[in-house]
DNA sequence: CGTTATATTGAATGGATTCAAGGCCAGTGG
DNA sequence: CCACTGGCCTTGAATCCATTCAATATAACG
């Protein structure tokens, strides 16, 4: 296993692979946060979720990678051959029925985001972005109400599909309503989980 | 394999599974079309895909469904117990990643939803809507250029993040463009394909 | 043929976006 | 050490366009 397996490290911004390219290898994230993301022609984005330390990327595509995978922070990571990741997981279901497992689970987070991007208002998706950083600290044995957003406004305003300006103002309004504190733009104290929670669009 | 499997039919609008119930069958649509959506508390919906006869349902979630499915028009499917289902794939691996293909594409599929959702205008959306619509029936052997959409604009709605009344003007918009004709509202015919692509956001 | 559900169209409203300005830091060079 | 610069974030004002509200038209169905 470890005969195939190489490392690589990224600093913020640097791409990793950009969509549309030939899939050579697969991707473990080791250490930092990258972002995934499509682009349109004329230039818009989207980015489609954010990579966090024990995720995967290059799993679920088939000749050439989907998507583009950019470094947030400092990143590093591993890499396999994708050939030899399939030889291997012919060797081992285990391995198999685990990447099965992660690919059912990045569907659906997904979905969720589909019911976020369709038809929550900006200041709920905002609130639904921190619950999912707060939950996704949780599993990662994090504070769950002290969270680092090391994304920027324009990534946050990209995975929510909303411009900067509206994400600006969705936190100032919740700030305004005491449900988070904003020491600085990249971190956030959570208030009120519950209230926050509700305003995230999880009210009657 | 015969021994397991039992069949069912819905009516239009009968529902075959809520989201949150426990997860016991899979299940195959063989026949008529059917809605996979998800709910707010306040009645807000949004839809995560349509399924068409070959396509699947129930196999990525994992206690519970995670959506709920809904019959479009009359339709027919059969179904297998998750149990015995999971002792199947272990017989046989070929039908394991039979599902794990299927599985990706869906992932495929939900992130090109994303992106639609996120940055794409209202009649870049429904532009959108009605090439995936036209690439299906590509696939089923169907024309291309003649639509059967047996949804309604609610549901369209739902699916693309609008107003029934929003779509409705988009596909007005299109008409009166002359890119697509409207006989009647669950009828469109393509006049101008690529010139649909470029409004669907495919332009430079 | 009449009734209900569904779809289209029109006018107004509202709220996100756009355009523009200002503030805040971190890094750089004087 | 301080002014300067550039990147990022916030805030303000004006605009635009999707939504809302309302009415009409069309289709589906008994």
């Amino acid at each position: 296993m470890e005969a195939i397996l190489s490392n690589a490290s990224l600093e913020p911004n640097q791409t990793l692979v950009s969509e549309g390219l030939p899939r050579m290898r697969v991707f473990s994230l080791t250490g930092g946060v990258m972002r995934l993301s499509n682009l349109l022609p004329d230039g818009r984005r989207q980015i489609t979720g954010f990579l966090y330390p024990g995720d995967y990327f290059g799993l679920a595509d088939d000749q050439t990678y989907s998507q583009t995978a950019e470094a947030v922070t400092p990143a590093q990571l591993c890499s396999f051959p994708v050939k030899q990741m399939d030889a291997l997981m012919e060797r081992f279901p285990k391995l198999k029925d685990r990447l099965f497992k992660l690919t059912r689970e990045a569907l659906s987070s997904a979905r969720e985001s589909q019911m976020m991007l369709g038809r929550l208002a900006p200041v709920e998706k905002v609130a639904s972005f921190l619950l999912l950083c707060s939950r996704r600290a949780e599993v990662a044995g994090e504070p769950i109400d002290l969270l680092d957003l090391p994304m920027t406004r324009t990534d946050i305003a990209d995975y929510l599909g909303l411009t900067i300006e509206t994400v600006s103002r969705s936190f100032t309004k919740l700030k305004s309503q005491n449900l988070i504190q904003l020491p600085d733009p990249h971190h956030v104290k959570i208030v009120d989980l519950r209230a926050l929670g509700e305003v995230a669009g999880w009210r009657a």
